[in-house]
Formats: C-alpha cells, sequence, structure tokens
RNA sequence: GGGCCGUUAGCUCAGAGGGAGAGCACCGGCCUUUUAAGCCGGGUGUCGCUGGUUCGAGUCCAGCACGGCUCACCA
C-alpha cells in the first residue's frame, strides 16, 4: 500500500511517526475566529504568527509552491508552502504525506490574491499518519449507514455533521446553565433499576451475578426524583439515558437521552410556563430567533404556545362527535382498527390511539395538549374539574412529542390504587402497563409536597433545532445492527 | 415484524443478457498566489452473499445479509 511506503520512508528519513505531543498556539477554528476580520494590510502589518495543526483536507501542488488546508471539525485554514522558504529537502518530504494526515504548522498569516487568509508556512511537523483515504472532496460521505457507522469519517468531511453535535453540546450546556441558575439541583439516579417504573414501554433486562438479581435498564428516572423530592430537594434535575426494547425509527433510539425536572409547590401549570420560557431561551440562545424550519415547515416558538384540551383536540383533528367520542365501545372499535393486531384496548388506550394516529401528526405549532385520560396517566393527579382526566399536559411540535408533564400524584393510597389498576390491566393482557412499586408508595407516605414534573427529549428538540429529520442525525453513534 | 427501494473502484455515481465505466481520490511527469487549480499519461474491482435460469449473468429469477423510506409500537 502506498500510504504505509510513504510512512516508512519518513521514519528513514529520520522522522519521528509517533511525536508526543504538538505546540500549537491555536485551532484551525480559533485561528478563523479571531483573524477572519483582518485586512490583508493589517495582517501585513501586524506578522501574525500562528502554530496551528490539523488534518490536511486538500491539497494542490504548483511545482515549488503548494496550497493545502488543514481541517478541525468545524472549519478549514488555508496554507501556502514554498520551497524558498522551507528549503528543497523540507519541501520535497511534504509529498510524502497525503491527505487525511494530521500535522502543526507554524507560520506568518496573509491574504493571498484571491483573498483567503492563509498562513505562510516557515516549518511544519509530522503528527499522525491517515492510513486510508478520505471520502470525496465535495459530495462529502453520503451514504447513511457509513455515515453513522463510521461516525468519526462523517465529522471530518461533513461540516454540517460536525455542527449539529457542536449545537447538541451547547443546547444541553444551556439546559444544565438554566436550571442551575434557577436553584435546581442535578442528580444521577440509577440506570439499573429492580422495578422499570416512570413510564409505559417495555425494558431491557439483564442480570446481576453476585446478588443473583434480575434488573432493568431504566424507561424512566421519574420515580427516583420524586424520591428526591420528598428527601428535600425541591428542584431537581437530570439529564441522562433511557432505554425502552421498542421499535427503532427515525424518531426512535432505543437508548435516547432525557431531561427530567421536578419542582416542588408548582403545578402543570407552571409547567408549561417553565418549558415556553426554556424552548424560548434555548432558541433564541442558539439560533437567535424564534422563527424556524424544520423540514417543510416554518415553526413559531412566539409564546404564548397553543393550548388545547386532549378531548378538544381530538375533536378538531380527527373529526369525531363529541358524542361518538364519548361512545366508549365504539371508540374502542375504531382504535383498533387503526393499531392492527393490538391486544384488548381500554378506553384510555383506545382514546390516545386515536390521539397519536390523528391528531399529533397534525400539530406542527408548539402545541400543549392538556388533560389526557388519567388512565394512561397513573403517576399524574386527576383534575379536580373532571376526575377521568389527568392534569397533564404533552407538547407537540412538528407532529413529535417533545415533552410530557403533569401535577405529580402525591396521594399514598391513590397511587396505590393506581399501581393495582394498572396491574389489573396487565391481567387483561396488556403488556404495556406500569409495574407497581410499593417502595415508591412509601416515599409518598413519607409525604411528597405539590410537585409539578416534567420530561424533555433532548434528541428530539435537537432535531427541531438542529432542522434534522431522523433522531440518527442528533446521536453520535445510533445503534445498527452489528455488520457481519 | 409488514410493504417499497437500494447495495457496482477508497468516495459520488452511470451501466439493463455479449464480458467493467466516469468524476474525485490514488500513481508518474510539468507547473511559485491556487482553491472543484490546470495540462499529459496510468484503472487500482469478490458488481453485497448463496444458489438457479442461460452457450454466456453486474444485468433475469429465488433465498439470505445489511441499509434507507414507510406502516405498526413507543418518547
Amino acid at each position: 500500500m502506498v500510504r504505509i511506503k510513504k510512512w516508512q520512508t519518513l521514519k528513514e528519513e529520520g522522522v519521528d511517526l509517533f511525536p508526543h505531543r504538538a505546540e500549537i498556539t491555536h485551532s484551525v477554528t480559533q485561528v478563523k475566529k479571531e483573524f477572519e476580520s483582518l485586512s490583508a494590510e493589517e495582517l501585513e502589518k501586524d506578522g501574525i504568527r500562528v502554530s496551528v495543526a490539523g488534518r490536511i483536507l486538500t491539497v494542490r501542488k504548483m511545482g515549488r509552491a503548494t496550497f493545502f488546508h488543514l481541517g478541525d471539525a468545524l472549519s478549514r485554514l488555508q496554507a501556502y508552502l514554498r520551497q524558498d522558504k522551507v528549503g528543497p529537502t523540507e519541501y520535497q518530504r511534504f509529498s510524502l504525506l497525503d491527505i487525511g494526515d494530521i500535522i502543526c504548522i507554524k507560520g506568518r498569516l496573509f491574504r493571498t490574491r484571491t483573498g483567503e487568509l492563509t498562513v505562510l508556512v516557515e516549518k511544519y511537523k509530522f503528527l499522525a499518519k491517515c492510513f486510508h483515504p478520505l471520502p470525496e472532496k465535495w459530495h462529502g460521505l453520503q451514504d447513511v449507514e457509513l455515515r453513522y457507522r463510521k461516525r468519526y469519517l462523517d465529522l471530518i468531511i461533513n461540516p454540517e455533521s460536525a455542527r449539529v453535535f457542536w449545537l447538541r453540546s451547547a443546547l444541553i450546556a444551556e439546559i444544565r446553565k438554566f436550571f442551575d441558575e434557577r436553584g435546581y439541583i442535578e442528580v444521577e439516579t440509577p440506570m439499573m433499576q429492580t422495578i422499570p417504573g416512570g413510564a409505559l414501554a417495555r425494558p431491557f433486562k439483564t442480570f446481576h451475578n453476585a446478588l443473583g438479581i434480575d434488573l432493568y435498564l431504566r424507561i424512566a428516572p421519574e420515580l427516583y426524583l420524586k424520591r428526591l423530592v420528598v428527601g428535600g430537594f425541591e428542584k431537581v434535575y437530570e439529564i441522562n439515558r433511557n432505554f425502552r426494547n421498542e421499535g427503532i425509527s427515525s424518531q426512535h433510539n432505543p437508548e435516547f437521552t432525557m431531561l427530567e425536572f421536578y419542582e416542588a409547590y408548582k403545578d402543570y401549570h407552571d409547567m408549561m410556563e417553565m418549558t415556553e420560557e426554556l424552548l424560548v431561551h434555548l432558541a433564541q440562545k442558539l439560533l437567535g430567533k424564534l422563527e424556524i424550519t424544520y423540514g417543510e415547515h416554518q415553526i413559531s416558538l412566539q409564546r404564548p404556545w397553543k393550548r388545547i384540551k386532549f378531548r378538544q383536540a381530538l375533536v378538531e383533528y380527527s373529526g369525531l362527535s363529541p358524542a361518538k367520542l364519548a361512545d366508549k365501545s365504539a371508540v374502542i372499535e375504531l382504535a383498533s382498527q387503526l393499531a392492527s393486531e393490538k391486544t384488548p384496548l381500554s378506553y384510555g388506550k383506545a382514546l390516545d390511539v386515536l390521539f397519536d394516529k390523528q391528531v399529533k401528526p397534525r400539530l406542527i405549532q408548539p402545541t400543549f395538549v392538556i388533560n389526557p385520560p388519567k388512565e394512561i396517566s397513573p403517576l399524574a393527579k386527576s383534575s379536580p374539574e373532571n376526575p377521568d382526566e389527568a392534569e397533564r399536559f404533552e407538547l407537540v411540535i412538528a407532529g413529535m412529542e417533545i415533552a410530557n408533564a403533569f401535577s405529580e400524584l402525591t396521594d399514598p393510597i391513590e397511587q396505590k390504587k393506581r399501581f393495582e389498576q394498572q396491574a389489573e390491566e396487565r391481567r387483561k393482557g396488556d403488556e404495556e402497563t406500569h409495574p407497581i412499586d410499593l417502595d415508591y408508595v412509601q416515599a409518598l407516605e413519607y409525604g411528597l409536597p405539590p410537585t409539578g414534573g416534567e420530561g424533555i427529549g433532548i434528541d428530539r428538540l435537537t432535531m427541531i433545532l438542529a432542522n434534522k429529520q431522523s433522531i440518527r442525525e442528533v446521536i453520535l453513534f445510533p445503534l445498527l445492527r452489528p455488520k457481519d
């Protein structure tokens, strides 16, 4: 292989093939940021010298002078290498390098005839060999599978991909700041649980050898966070992974990142206010605007957002009359047609199916859908005006559920009853019910203050802000079937 | 899991029964402000895998693998 041979030649010429460090003054991105605004004259006058390391991305050789670009994940910087600057030995040695190799250069900044900020190289140092040719320079790496399997190649070659993950990182940092400034404590609760509660979903199962017990990867941190509110952490949040053993789609990855936060003395109306505040803040801070593009849609995050009752939404978007909606057997009948071969649906689940199918996809602008059936909300307080409804909302943007919140159920007796109802549903054949967690009930018996709680899907929020249609575009290493 | 589509050079893709193609990348040569640098020369391949049909299969058929979109379930 040609690249290996070149690399061996470097060794024969006494070049250190695995250097331990490089003396740099700037990253490629820093140079761009700091000096891009300076004119050719200013650069000439100031004589700014920099030492920058990066990957060789392009090379244009013209006899005794060569132009090339060094890149990091976000930007690229041009360099100009001349034989009369570095001498014939070093100049010729440069042809032993390949696109993809990592080097460090030192030199003065100037602007070329066409105006590009460029380093006039005085010295360069080999740092790492790239033994494989990089994907092509102007189509980049298109193959979606390869982009996910070899994410490093994607990041090297497609600046748009790197941009998404910088955005994601900034998003999470900003969320932390938001909660920290409001006096919240950030915590970590078990990822491995003996009772997988806090949501209705199938868990991953594993086994602890020393204890000889089954464990489940958590489907939500909810019950632990509320135990902490009982313990006096009145404002608490966690940003961490959840695991659900269910289908994979453009909106679902088996492990995904969730923000959950709980605040004592608040209810779900307060959570709506806070959600608007948080998302508006994030959009403003990260994108500098509230009118955003998502696929073919224009989405406005201008407050206040639409609030609509769950039942009202069903009437408005599914075209069912209120009378028809109240007819339990008719609703169940209709829903089971939509949800093929599902185990017998309860009335509440049937309504939920209709909502998911017929309403959710049509909610493009941010919409709080409030007061869904109590039956599908075993951890939420019921509404004082209508005991069949829960004090709960789902936030839908671009047809995706982004957030889910409620006034937490604080009554231990009622909570135990709800758990038992769930167990009853399970006996009837529903696999997605909430397991009974008596330890949690006991925590409630010590007194959980009125509390508002909410979960926000970080991956989906990133999708909205980064304008990506697939969750795999915002997860560095999405789950793929192993090859071979 | 179902349906539709895809898999050809390192990358991006064309090729539709007669024996493997282009651009970029790569190799050799020329070139001291280029930037999709240019000019001359060079094809580097398990056509996803396994069978089948055929004188002959990258091309047609079947099965399998992996992926994409979509439906179903979920957030």
